[in-house]
DNA sequence: AGCACGCCGACT
DNA sequence: GTCGGCGTGCTC
């Protein structure tokens, strides 16, 4: 017997697989997708069994033989051999990191790494009960009668709880035995309780509309906040529980949405595997298990939950569709949504996507009509939205107030004498230094891009990652020529010690990269802020996101527009999903909410329709501009990036690359090369290419070619990404 | 990743 | 001649 095996090496060319012969004594344990580990050079990996070969053939050098197989069960299912395969082609990626993403830890062809199940000691009887009971009447020990005793009333009992020399007795006499049995790190028990939350008319309509609609497979459910989305998904389920099939149900990030996991649990009880990151390698192996022995329904995870191996799945839910984690940033370059429309097909899925601010690509084609529009316009409790003012921080500077406009001063203050609470967000994404005009506002954009123009420090220019065009940096504005223009970045420390100084007594607690690093903290600082131990919540963009505190009553955002001005063409869209959701943490209760944006932007479209919380008005405007410079969804993007150590070696393969794709890819707009906006990272020099595009097939193959061209390449590697989320 | 191979300069 | 330096390519 031989066999086709895929080793875990990254360096292996064409997604090449090495042939093996399979030793007559473990021929009966072969089987496809199961690991094993075989001889590789000096070395010994493992790898993937993908093909079996019955008939004998010749190889012009010699087969060496599996060691030994290291699963029982197949780690790849048909579905998840087919998927990979398919990601690898679609993404151009190589097979073996497409399976190795699949799976989790314990399960991937590593040979460093080892997951186990855990297991617990039990004694059982070994003979049948009569023969217990006779030797139970015979018997003299008492102590040994006792146990056998216990144990015919309750089958098993954990090996620790029971007394030694008379149980070793027993087991010498072969009366009763000692078993290992499996248990899972995750074990909760949750009891399943019936809702008996009463739906709204829209919400009903909704649900019907999904449950009953045979002709659409793909839904977007576009609702405010608070509108009650969570509520559809769990119906949809509990219906397609009732028909036997099984649900899948991604969420953006794990640790924000601790809250949607307990309401599936107390819904559906004990049916649901969790999948995140977050989990240990060893609750991740268990829950793996649980699925792949059927004994969940539901799968809720991350990203990557989107390969558990649950079958006869009836809905897959994205939530938070939106969200920029649901595309993975290293090889496979995969979006979620890609890798649900392809298990959908297989298992005659309907795939749920849910948000309040849509991407635009998935509005776009919901309007389009190749997603079911479903629109929820008011809010369960009829809530209306928070007041949103705009504060015209141009303004303010001329009085001296650079961090806070005296509105929000002032509103601080009286939230403090109120006893609520107050979250300020400072919108600091991304860390490229631009140049604003402290007078007027206006950035340098790029003539070409209508892309805010990057400022270089070390040669003094401004500079647009997308087209390469450069200008000498601009020492007055350009728009309102009186001007001084000034590089701009604030950082949240800054802003922590100017509140100090304003406001005597107040308690802050600040949450952003730094001070989260550690495990657990982040969610010491939502329970310490949910119990007021503070006053003032001050972070990032992370605060955003999810979280819901009864008594904030007024959020803040500083530098509303920071965001605007990053160099990407999907500022505008990330500043409006930002501003959206950081209102909606305000005045989640009882109390009215209150929002300040300070800009200086204040009539910025982005801005604007922030305030009005007016999704669609924002979504007409920004289609306008996307439709004029030819960006998504009026085309896809690909993005070659080029890494050299060297500079100039870098900047002449990556000319020579954008020059061969012009020639051959006629139809397409290529843009580039120029330097990426993360320029120089780990002494490894960045540039980049875009390509805009519609049709994917004669660009796969000039792709292709590029890459096996760089395969051997020790100076210049290269990287492709599709849609990538950020240029 | 690790190791063999081979091409080139320096040296007893 | 021959030792060893490291760039290159291969591992069924």
């Amino acid at each position: 017997m031989i066999v086709n095996v895929l080793v875990e090496t990254t360096v292996n060319k064409h997604n090449q697989m090495f042939t093996y012969l399979v030793p007559n004594i473990i021929k009966d344990k072969i089987k496809i997708g199961i690991r094993v580990l075989v001889p590789f050079g000096k070395r010994q990996l493992e790898g993937f069994i993908l093909e079996i070969l019955t008939e004998e053939k010749k190889y012009d050098y010699e087969l060496k033989s599996v060691i030994d197989v290291i699963d029982e069960e197949p780690v790849l299912n048909n579905e998840m051999i087919e998927l990979g395969r398919y990601m690898s082609d679609h993404y151009l990626a190589p097979l073996i990191s497409c399976y190795q993403t699949m799976l989790p830890v314990g399960l991937k062809a590593k040979t460093r790494v080892k997951v186990n199940p855990k297991t617990e000691n039990y004694i059982i009887i070994a003979k049948s009960v009569k023969e217990i009971n006779d030797f139970i009447n015979s018997n003299p020990y008492q102590k040994q009668n006792e146990i056998l005793i216990k144990l015919l009333n309750n089958k098993k009992i954990k090996k620790t709880n029971i007394n030694g020399s008379p149980l070793l007795n027993l087991i010498k006499q072969g009366l009763v035995k000692e078993v290992a049995k499996e248990y899972y790190r995750l074990d909760e028990n949750f009891s399943k309780k019936e809702s008996n939350i009463e739906l709204t008319k829209n919400q009903q309509n909704a649900i019907n509309e999904i449950i009953n609609n045979k002709q659409d497979s793909i839904f977007l459910i576009h609702g405010v906040t608070g509108s009650g989305k969570t509520e559809i998904y769990m119906n949809i389920i509990k219906e397609a529980l009732n028909e036997n099939k099984t649900a899948l149900i991604l969420v953006p990030e794990i640790s924000l949405t601790t809250q949607l996991i307990n309401q599936f649990k107390n819904r559906f009880g004990k049916k649901i595997a969790v999948l995140h990151s977050a989990l240990s390698d060893g609750e991740k192996y268990d829950e793996w298990r649980k699925i792949v022995r059927k004994e969940v329904s539901i799968v809720i995870g991350a990203r990557s939950a989107i390969f558990a191996p649950i079958i006869n799945i009836g809905i897959i839910v994205i939530d938070e569709e939106q969200e920029g984690t649901y595309k993975q940033e290293n090889n496979p370059r995969y979006h979620t949504l890609d890798i649900a429309i392809f298990r959908a097909k297989k298992h005659n899925a309907k795939i749920i996507l849910g948000s309040a601010t849509p991407s635009l690509e998935t509005y776009a084609r919901a309007r389009k009509g190749i997603y079911k529009l479903l629109e929820l316009k008011e809010r369960i409790n009829q809530k209306p939205m928070p007041e949103v003012t705009i504060i015209d921080m141009k303004e303010s500077i001329k009085k001296g107030n650079t961090l806070f406009s005296d509105i929000l001063i002032a509103k601080i203050k009286e939230k403090l004498n109120n006893q609520e609470q107050i979250m300020i967000l400072l919108n600091r994404r991304g860390y490229a230094n631009y140049v604003i005009c402290r007078d007027c506002g206006y950035v340098h954009k790029c003539q070409n891009c209508d892309i805010t123009l990057t400022y270089h420090k070390t040669n003094e220019t401004m500079r647009c990652h997308y087209c390469g065009y450069a200008d000498k940096k601009k020492l007055e504005c350009s728009k309102c020529s009186k001007g001084e223009m000034k590089i701009f970045g604030i950082g949240t420390q800054k802003v922590e010690e100017k509140l100090k100084e304003l406001f005597d007594d107040i308690k802050i607690v600040r949450m952003d990269s730094d001070t989260t690093n550690k495990k657990g903290s982040h969610d010491k600082i939502i329970n310490d802020f949910n119990h007021h131990k503070y006053d003032l919540l001050l972070g990032t963009q992370m605060i955003a996101k999810g979280l819901d505190f009864s008594k904030v009553t007024l959020v803040g955002v500083i530098n509303g527009d920071m965001s605007l001005s990053i160099p990407d063409f999907r500022s505008g869209e990330n500043t409006f999903q930002l501003l959206s959701q950081v209102a909606g943490r305000s005045g989640r209760s009882n109390e009215e909410g209150e929002v300040i944006i300070q800009t200086f932007n204040p009539d910025h479209y982005v801005i604007q329709t922030a305030k009005n919380h007016d999704y669609i008005g924002f979504y007409k405007r920004e289609m306008i501009i996307r439709k004029k410079l030819n960006y998504p969804p009026y085309c896809f993007i690909a993005l070659i990036r080029v890494l050299a150590k060297d500079y100039n070696e870098g900047l002449k393969e990556s000319s020579k690359i954008s020059s061969y794709l012009r020639k051959k890819l006629s139809n397409n707009q290529i843009l580039g090369p120029s330097v990426s906006s993360l320029s120089k990272i780990k002494n490894t020099y960045r540039f980049q290419c875009l390509i805009k595009y519609r049709t994917k097939k004669e660009l796969d193959q000039e792709l292709k070619k590029v890459i096996s061209h760089y395969e051997n390449n020790s100076k210049v590697s290269i990287e492709i990404d599709f849609n990538p989320l950020k240029l």
